[in-house]
DNA sequence: CAGTGTGAACCTTTTCACAGCA
DNA sequence: TGCTGTGAAAAGGTTCACACTG
């Protein structure tokens, strides 16, 4: 075991191990060996240990971990001991997706607020919440103590609607519209950018295929040699 | 310059410099500094010169790089020269945000399929594209010649359906269901899940926010130790 | 004896700092 | 003079391999 600080790389793998254990504890498993938590998180079993190692030793040697434990320890060390309230800003397509999703709820996340400017949805609800005003974001935030927001506003005004929400006391702020946003330090901004998934998974698919090519073609030189 | 392969780090971040770019170059901008670049890129002016490096030495010392000669070397590395068909499967409300974003045909990708299973969703029609059965994918693919597939099904056949993707010939997989997919070498899998995404915020706000407390008694005693 | 916990080796990524060019 | 391109140093992350234990 060593004290704190977790290293980031281990942090982001936690909710992957803890989604993980959940679907084994679901399936009635009461222990879990490093290799097979592994296996279900798409890692190596070093890394497992490793990153578990942070947390404390929670396992047993020569028989595994013990999942409804680890489930406890990791929820403890990620702050998911109870519900976080977050608030949506931008409710178009994505926005009303997210609101919807019943996956949130499942993981520790309640969407008390739904912003937007567009006087057509406002007053509409959507995933039983009500979408208000972004003028009512402080209000709506100090009232349900949120400190997650999340942007699903067209780029064009996620600076603005990130500003307004850090002014109205939002502390982190996940970000899906397509632009760098750059807030007062205090702030903590992490970014999803749907295209820009697809635009690595296409350099790597397109390199893939060069190197297929390749092989295709050594295979032939080599079957020409052997004719 | 450096010859090939690109460092993964980097891939990762072409594309956010890449949208920083056509961003500038729709202002107007013609010329960019790699300090402005980074501004404009939530990085460091140090990282985008590195990162600019490996794939050629397209700067011009004391002045800057070229914007749209960048945009262009940037796309062309990333296989973005032309459009990608993709196919998402499981028009849930995360499918058919995906399916309406404009984003992705903005930025090189084009919706030529969209499956599932629901008979009430096949035949619908959303973002111009009709849904149609599952079964009808190893067609799509190959009419379309279509390399990536989008899964935004529920996570119990999220496995099921990768398979199928990958029998069908895809090769490369954006995975918005919470589980991990495995899959034969060959394939390669980006994952997206949305509630990791602020379980980690989660934790690094619940660690800041004890941080701050940590300052503020800080203060409290010393200004206790002056009175 | 199966499987954890962990130093030590290795590899990747970031940052520094500056020579060299337009 | 201003800013790129890049070696070299530092930091961070992964993997190895094995002593140790339940």
């Amino acid at each position: 075991m060593s004290r704190r600080p977790i290293p980031e790389a281990t942090v982001a793998r936690l909710p992957v191990y803890l989604r993980a254990l959940v679907d084994l504890a679901e399936a009635g498993t009461t222990t879990v060996s490093s290799e097979t938590l592994a296996g279900s998180s798409g890692v190596n079993s070093a890394k497992v240990r490793k990153d578990l190692s942070h947390l404390g030793s929670y396992g047993t040697r020569g028989k595994g971990y013990d999942v409804p434990y680890l489930i406890h320890q990791i929820r403890r060390e990620l702050g998911l001991t109870q519900d976080w309230p977050i608030v949506i800003a931008g409710v178009g397509n994505l926005g009303h997706a997210l609101a919807n999703y019943r996956g949130f709820a499942e993981r520790g996340f309640r969407v008390v607020g739904l912003v937007d400017v567009d006087p057509s949805k406002i007053g509409e609800e959507v995933g039983g919440v009500r979408v208000r005003h972004l003028d009512e974001l402080p209000r709506i935030v100090r009232g349900q103590a949120s400190a997650i927001g999340v942007i699903c506003t067209p780029a064009a005004v996620a600076q603005e609607v990130a500003e307004r929400m850090a002014a109205a006391g939002i502390r982190s702020i996940l970000n899906f519209a397509p632009v760098t946003l750059s807030l007062p330090e205090g702030v903590t901004v992490r970014k999803v950018d749907l295209a820009i998934e697809l635009q690595i998974l296409a350099f790597y698919d397109q390199r893939n295929a060069a190197l297929a090519d390749v092989k295709r073609r050594g295979r032939a030189v080599a079957s020409l040699a052997r004719a």
